[in-house]
DNA sequence: GCCAACGTTGGC
DNA sequence: GCCAACGTTGGC
């Protein structure tokens, strides 16, 4: 069985329109630099399944989904010191950050935007709608995702 | 641009 | 270990 994710992206960054251009349609996860959602991509196996949502986006959504296709290894950009996304802290013997590859599966049809999860019946505790979350990948309980899926297939 | 909600840092 | 200051995220 495969467990699911969300992970954020703002398109003016990576959009998933540039996942669908990139070689394979394939890239690496690079940049993750918290902790909690470090730990998220560390519990991710090849199968897992994630929907790409748009933050910072108009409006905010879920815009797609992703598999992942190669599990946790370290997050070389902390190694380059110029870099926006180094970390003096980490080093090769001890990496302290990690990325995974992820594939694009599906473009939805349209995007699912938060305001529209906002009150979806079964939900409610989602993480991505709790309030003040700001986490770039996070769990989502398959309940949610078969949920979501619906939503994506449902026209109205 | 504003601001709430976090996470991190560093003095003590 | 506490907590104030600061930096970041991300919706609006």
């Amino acid at each position: 069985m495969p467990n699911y994710w969300l992970i954020k992206s703002e398109p003016s960054a990576f959009s998933i329109d540039d996942l669908a251009r990139s070689p394979d349609k394939t890239t690496c996860w690079e940049g993750v630099r918290n902790y909690q959602a470090r730990n998220f991509l560390q519990a991710m196996a090849v199968g897992d399944f994630a929907f790409f949502y748009h933050s910072q986006a108009d409006p905010p959504a879920i815009v797609g989904i992703v598999e992942v296709v190669k599990a946790a290894y370290p997050d070389h950009f902390a190694w380059e010191a110029r870099h926006k996304y180094f970390d003096e802290n980490s080093s090769k013997q001890n990496p302290r950050w990690v990325m995974v590859d992820v594939r694009l599966k599906t473009i939805l049809p349209a995007p699912l935007s938060l305001a529209r999860l906002r009150g979806v019946k079964g939900l409610e505790t989602m993480e991505l709608l709790r309030k003040g979350s700001r986490l770039s990948v996070q769990p989502v309980r398959e309940k949610e995702w078969k949920c979501i899926l619906r939503l994506s297939q449902s026209r109205d």
